[in-house]
RNA sequence: AGCGAGGUAGGGUAGUCAGGAUAUCCCGACGGGCUCAUAACCCGUAGACCGAUGGUUCAAAUCCAUCCCUCGCUACCA
């Protein structure tokens, strides 16, 4: 039984800005993965398209004074480039807001319905009145229900993390325009999220893909799966069927992209797109290591709710650092693929390799100038680049060409042997250890060269010289077909001085071993560009002044007006009790006496002071800070400290509790 | 807070499930040799209290317990 065709799918990029080096850790890995398993023999398609749907591109749009399509449009072109010059090449980049995709998407949530899987509710949603439309998610600010912090409309960020459905935000305000949001009762669809569990468990155990991604979901089933609201109240995105007042959730439209793009494709080629998406299948989804809760169980839950087939892997990559500080465009810690790299006139194959290399797939890659530097001219340059050089140039030189004979069975072992290696590591998608094995066998060349010395032997044994070289020239073609999938620009030329005319990636990887035949060559020249030290500060230079630019602007911070500061009412206090808040290691719960009354007060300082410490301290107090509910406890108020190990602020000479701070 | 993934020389890694002796390999640094090549290769040197503490054991990077730190879920995110 044949096994059924592979479909690799990369998460979709979204459209209200530019491709960065975090985009490329997870399309180069996939591309490269896709191009290795055709080289293997395999029938791989490979989908990708941009995802345009959501609020904050309705908002970027707005503010560039286009219409969200015409935002989408531009970003998809860029990407759709920018993939291309990194030879990122997908059989289709389609578009989420596509007819293909409406409509796939409009199919699989009738199918829910159909089958009992999406169910009405009313619920109370923050509606701005002066912008005029309903908040959605990430619009609203607010405080969170259960933990009493401050909370964006789909998610406690700040507090206890819980994922928040609409209306259940406290006190909402609208992001935009700051404005008082109101409550409005609004009918939603939800999706049965909850009757998934019993299949997913089962079903995560035995996905394939990285194990990052199959472990973190499965520790999400093990909690209570909660229904999910699939409805928006937006203009922009998939209309939900006979609703012409409610766009489906951007995360329900995004994945069933991967589908569409699938029957584009199909369309386009005359192929059937039910292959790859009904019944057994082998679709691998690559993603960032930040979507997996969406692919690894809501993606899944709804195919099987609409009757597809669910995915066969996840490979979910690292995320990256630069320079050792997290990825931040605002703090300027951001590589863009266009304006810092390929711009710049670097061959998309060094990045790729870097990329490929680095670390495994599934850490997190600390991003910097110098070590690429290094890495490229060390690894890259000086031992493949040299290897394949030195052996055409001698081969040229003395036969003018690939010199006859047979190849040492040693030679071809050794080349098998890689050849088994790589393919272990790629079936695991371990993407560093198949590039270090590759690097390998450019070495075991180096080494095998320099101790058969055949510009000695020439002088006493031409044919035995011949023989030395020729099986360098079978080590070179190994590489070229073994090195496609990371560096194809650079294979292609690598083969093309071998004397072939035709592509390196229309053989099979296995040809690594089939003799090259005796020929003319032309002289060769290098393959690679050694990175200049002073390019190398130049590049690293421009993200330096970036990162400084960056710094400047948040430390920038606004001022208050003398009317704003006197709206704070802060008094001292004395501490006349403390303990610990049960269950938390940071909170104490202070009794304190303002004066006019006792307050309670929730502080962050557990760790910093024992209750003895503090009881009968005098310290400064917030008297006027809106009540909240802190793990379960309210704070009316807030003890001034200093600092991360929060030095408590007291009185210089005694006063009275609740005197007056001016 | 919870749940996941991590923490091994300057960087990157192997080893951890199935405990054994000087902790692997690659890059970098230093010294020497060799030289067909954008140089590689060979020989040698330095560099790791294997995140911390405690426990089990004749023996712990590995097993157990507790804790710390980083990252993700959780702005700008793949």
């Amino acid at each position: 039984m044949t096994s059924p065709p592979l479909l690799v799918t990369c998460g979709l990029p979204y459209t209200n800005g530019p491709c960065h080096l975090g985009h490329l850790r997870t399309y180069v890995p996939a591309d490269a993965y896709v191009r290795y398993m055709r080289r293997m023999g395999e029938e791989v398609v490979f989908v990708c398209g941009s995802d345009n749907h959501g609020t904050p591109i309705v908002v970027s749009a707005e503010e560039a004074g286009i219409t969200p399509r015409a935002m989408s449009e531009r970003y998809h072109a860029h990407f759709d480039q920018t993939f291309k010059r990194m030879n990122v090449m997908f059989d289709h980049f389609g578009m989420t807001d596509n007819p293909a995709n409406h409509h796939r998407t409009q199919t699989i949530v009738a199918e829910l319905e159909k089958n009992g899987y999406i169910y009405k509710q009313i619920v109370h949603q923050a509606y701005c009145p002066k912008c005029k439309r309903f908040l959605p998610d990430r619009y609203v600010e607010g405080t969170c229900p259960h933990c009493g912090k401050p909370a964006r409309g789909d998610e406690c960020d700040q507090g206890c993390g819980k994922h928040l459905e609409p209306g259940e935000i406290k006190d909402p305000l609208c992001k935009v325009c700051g404005t008082k949001a109101e409550f409005r009762d609004q009918e939603h669809f939800f999706f049965k999220l909850s009757e998934f569990k019993d299949f997913l468990l089962p079903y995560l155990d035995t996905i394939k893909g990285t194990s990052n991604a199959k472990n973190y979901a499965i520790g999400w089933i093990k909690d209570e799966l909660h229904d999910w609201c699939i409805t928006r109240t937006l203009e922009w995105g998939v209309k939900f069927p006979s609703r012409d007042d409610l766009v489906v959730y951007v995360w329900v439209d995004a994945p069933i992209g991967y589908i569409a793009f699938t029957e584009e494709w199909a369309k386009k080629t005359g192929n059937d797109w039910k292959r790859f998406w009904c019944g057994e299948n082998r679709v691998t989804h690559f993603i960032g290591g930040d979507i997996i809760y969406h692919h690894g169980i809501f993606w899944p839950a709804l195919l099987k709710g609409a009757g597809y087939g669910v995915p066969h892997a996840i490979v979910a990559s690292g995320m990256v650092k630069v320079d050792d500080h997290k990825f931040s465009k605002s703090r300027g810690y951001v590589v863009w693929t266009n304006d810092d790299y390929l711009d710049k006139g670097l061959p998309a194959d060094y990045l790729r390799y870097y990329l490929l290399a680095y670390t495994s797939h599934t850490k997190e890659l600390n991003f910097s100038w110098k070590v690429f530097g290094e890495r490229i001219n060390n690894e890259v340059v000086n031992i493949f680049g040299n290897f394949v050089y030195r052996t055409l140039y001698f081969a040229q030189k003395e036969w003018e060409g690939i010199p006859g004979g047979v190849v040492d069975p040693a030679i071809t072992a050794e080349i098998e042997k890689c050849l088994v290696t790589v393919n272990g590591y790629m079936q695991e998608y371990e993407f560093k250890g198949a590039v270090d094995s590759i690097m390998a066998l450019a070495a075991f060349g180096n080494t095998y060269i320099q101790t058969n010395a055949p510009w000695k032997l020439i002088k006493t044994d031409r044919a035995a010289a011949a023989h030395v070289i020729k099986n360098c020239v079978q080590i070179t073609k190994a590489l070229a077909l073994l090195l496609e999938p990371v560096m194809p620009m650079t294979a292609q030329e690598c083969w093309k001085q071998l004397g072939y005319y035709d592509q390196v990636a229309n053989h099979p990887i296995s040809d690594a071993t089939h003799p090259v035949p005796e020929a003319c060559i032309k002289a060769p020249t290098p393959l690679f560009v050694k990175m200049e030290e002073e390019q190398v500060k130049e590049l690293d230079d421009l993200l330096q002044k970036r990162v400084a630019e960056a710094n400047k602007k948040t430390e920038k911070i606004p001022m208050v007006t003398f009317e704003e500061f006197q709206k704070l009412d802060i008094r001292t206090g004395k501490v006349l009790s403390a303990e610990p808040v049960p269950k938390s290691n940071k909170l104490l719960k202070l009794q304190v006496d303002i004066g006019t009354e006792t307050r309670q007060i929730v502080a962050g300082m557990q760790q910093f002071y024992k209750s003895e410490e503090l009881v009968g301290k005098d310290v400064v107090v917030v008297t006027n800070l809106a009540p909240a509910k802190i793990f379960g406890v309210e704070s009316n108020g807030m003890v001034l400290a200093a600092g991360d190990a929060a030095s408590l602020l007291v009185p210089f000479r005694p006063v009275e509790p609740g005197s007056k701070i001016r």
